[in-house]
DNA sequence: CACATTCACATACGTATCGTATGTTAAATA
DNA sequence: TATTTAACATACGATACGTATGTGAATGTG
């Protein structure tokens, strides 16, 4: 037996959250009014509090669809190579490349931490940190990487990464610094190779 | 001819830097008070607008303050090395744990970049950011390190490291990260070598 | 089939906070 | 001495959040 109201009630989740990314992207976590966010959607603050919680229940949902969505994208993209350790290096250029979009650093990168605290108590559980994770297991596994800590270098490898997209996303020519900052990162993630080039 | 007016000016500037600086550590910086923070040191809001013209204001200038703290501790840090080499290193280590400190972490880390956008658009200019400048040019300069964008490589640098001091904050155990973090760092710094180790 | 209950919201309310507009007092100046 | 200005304080309006309460439809129950 279908329950109607069940439906509706995940489309209407679905549009909060939609209306939540646009305007979260837009004016920022903190400016951005539940009033007409909701409202923009043909519904009220009732909806809200009660599918979210509260404000930061709906970031933190959203910070969940996008974060997945980037995951997926890195993980199609380190398949592409059979080689696993320029697998890992696209892995981060793609992180890179996908921090450029507007609403991954506003969402993600900085509203996110500063209202959801550090990103692996999130509980989307930061699905890109785990994708990093698996290439960096596998890496150490064929002996090609140091044996160093999985955690600690997938994060340090992923902080820089975010750290170039705000870089580059706040400069005047992205295009010109985009290569500069993808070559940066290839030389630091070579200090993670057990035989250096 | 001195002004007093001017002298009681700078007292209150410092009070509500330093009342501004607690109360942002403690609450976040969305979560703060004007109210409370300004009463607490004896004055009103009219002072606040008045001294740093709106609240990011005020955020900017315990921002700038801190930076300048953390440059200056770099600094001291790396010129206890002979070899620039590792005054690199621990420059970079030194940011990891001052980035353990909560102040640090949730005013400069977090809500710095949430509130005021990129931290190289601040007027203070990043000092954290020119301190490791400062040290690659010198790097390179002496053939030490390869040929890189300068700025690209310190930017990154500066990510990773931050990136650890979240992680270690907000883990359990914190003792027991820190040295992983910092291997990591070190491994990931080596890749930047012109002869690696 | 009448009735109670629960779900998924809407409405109403109180409170807090920000920015600004407008005083106010003491110092500087003419 | 009169006037202007700097450095605040006070008052005000507007917005936004969270909660408490209302409501209608769907579901369960005797």
């Amino acid at each position: 037996m279908v329950k109607r109201r069940n439906e509706t009630m995940e489309e209407n989740r679905s549009k909060l959250i939609a209306a939540a990314r646009k305007a979260f992207a837009e004016k920022g976590f903190s400016a951005a009014s539940m009033d007409v966010l909701t409202a923009d959607v043909g519904l009220t603050r009732g909806a809200l509090y009660h599918n979210f919680g509260d404000k930061k229940g709906l970031l933190a949902a959203v910070v969940a669809q996008i974060d997945e969505e980037m995951a997926g994208q890195a993980k199609a993209v380190a398949s592409n190579f059979q080689n696993a350790w320029e697998g890992l290096i696209a892995e981060g250029v793609a992180y890179i490349e996908m921090a450029l979009n507007p609403e991954v650093q506003r969402i993600v990168l900085l509203d996110g931490p500063a209202f959801l605290g550090d990103p692996s108590q999130w509980p989307s559980q930061n699905a890109c940190l785990e994708a990093t994770k698996n290439t960096i297991t596998h890496l150490i596994s064929e002996d090609i990487l140091k044996k160093i800590d999985v955690e600690a270098a997938a994060r340090l490898l992923n902080g820089a990464a975010m750290n170039a997209a705000l870089w580059i996303a706040a400069s005047k020519e992205p295009t010109n610094i985009l290569p500069k900052a993808v070559e940066a990162f290839k030389c630091l993630a070579t200090g993670l190779l057990k035989n250096p080039v």
